[in-house]
DNA sequence: CGCGGAGTTGATGATCTTCAAACATGGTGG
DNA sequence: CCACCATGTTTGAAGATCATCAACTCCGCG
């Protein structure tokens, strides 16, 4: 049997924006795992769409704590901004390539009133439907829903692979799902226990989701 | 001493759809105190904006539990979805006046590709942006940092009054922190104890905020 | 191989929830 | 106009979940 899994095959970009992307490209870029692709507060000079990697996006509070608001995968857009400051720091979660397009580009296009104007609601609409259902998550649901509806939103940006690779740590997850990493990682050692997921061979960062019907309905 | 309240004087209506919603307003209508008026996976017909009274929309967990997304006071447009079903309940928390507006109609607006795409664009950004720092708030602050980041984001938003007169009870409050009601209320006998904060006369919905830089050094 | 980052697991503890009871508030009708 | 009642709020005690602290193991990589 053949096994499908995600990194492989590059997939097709599909991004909202991705007209006025290919138009307006400007270059491609790499950032190395860890490194700073824009800060919070920077002003915002350049739109991207990742090509291959992975980035987090993420607040800060003074004292540390940290909230990943979205994990972006291959052919996602991120860094777009109406305002005149980014309101998330962006980091490369693993090398990352990216196409960069400038924003001031995306802008005009929308203020000469092509169909750039639906395609950006339709792109912010889409960031804040993810946000609304990621309170839901963060305000009502217990750590083992977290973690699952998790992996089941993965499971679904894969598109269904095999074998998921999962390119953030469990510190990232944690950061992500408003948890600590011991908690996720219990979460996953239980659903691991009562067979509704496998880690492939050695690795903790490869899974396999085996009952996604049983996933599904933990995930309240 | 004259004492300004939030209830009196009726605020100026400054939604970023204003324009559109005055040129293309239908008729005004009522809702009782806590009745529905529309409901989550609903297809959305109208378009709101708060004349009086307030309105709290949410998304439940199948097994009751619920998140309020926002509350919506007086001049507050909401409602609005591109796509064609509502992501929320929407109910009156007291009786509420509300001037209604045919979604199309908007639609139509921003395809003719007037002022009306951009505003949607920043009203659409604005709501996403409350929503990131809710997330933030929701994943990593402790329940004092979340009453009090309430108390100021309501204190905001009624332009800093003398007495805020809070149109939602303390279950509202909790389900729109993440917390219980409880947890709430001890917040609340918190700040009120350290002279943050004092309850107006009786009422416990009215309420003064004392010191306010020492209320903002809490909300991290 | 061995080193260091990442992950798991266990023990303990803090915060928040749950359960419970008492009290306050504001609207209603006698 | 005031007593009454439903609803809302506070407070306390006990319990659950998740966080913290700690030790150990695993894995990937040089």
């Amino acid at each position: 049997m053949l096994v499908r899994i995600n990194t492989a095959p590059r997939m097709p970009i599909d991004g909202q924006l991705a007209a006025l992307a290919s138009e307006r490209m400007l270059s491609e870029f790499r950032y190395r795992r860890g490194s700073e692709i824009f800060g919070e507060r920077e002003e915002p000079e350049y739109v991207y769409q990742i090509v291959s990697g992975a980035v987090r996006t993420y607040k800060l509070l003074p004292d540390g704590r940290r909230q990943i608001n979205a994990f972006h995968l291959v052919g996602d857009m991120f860094g777009f901004e109406n305002e005149t400051t980014h309101r998330f720091t962006a980091e490369a979660i693993v090398e990352t390539h990216v196409h960069l397009m400038r924003r001031t580009s995306i802008l005009e296009a929308v203020r000469n009133g092509g169909a750039g104007a639906k395609d950006l609601i339709k792109f912010v609409t889409q960031n804040l439907q993810h946000a609304e259902s990621h309170m839901l998550l963060l305000g009502r649901k217990t750590s083992l829903e977290r973690v699952t509806a998790f992996l089941l939103e993965m499971d679904e940006r894969l598109q269904h692979p095999d074998v998921m690779i999962l390119p953030m740590n469990r510190r990232d997850i944690a950061d992500y799902l408003g948890l600590t990493l011991e908690t996720v990682s219990r979460a996953l050692s239980i659903l691991r226990d009562e067979g509704l997921l496998r880690f492939d061979g050695n690795s903790q960062r490869r899974l396999e989701l085996v009952d996604r019907g049983a996933l599904a309905k933990i995930d309240a």
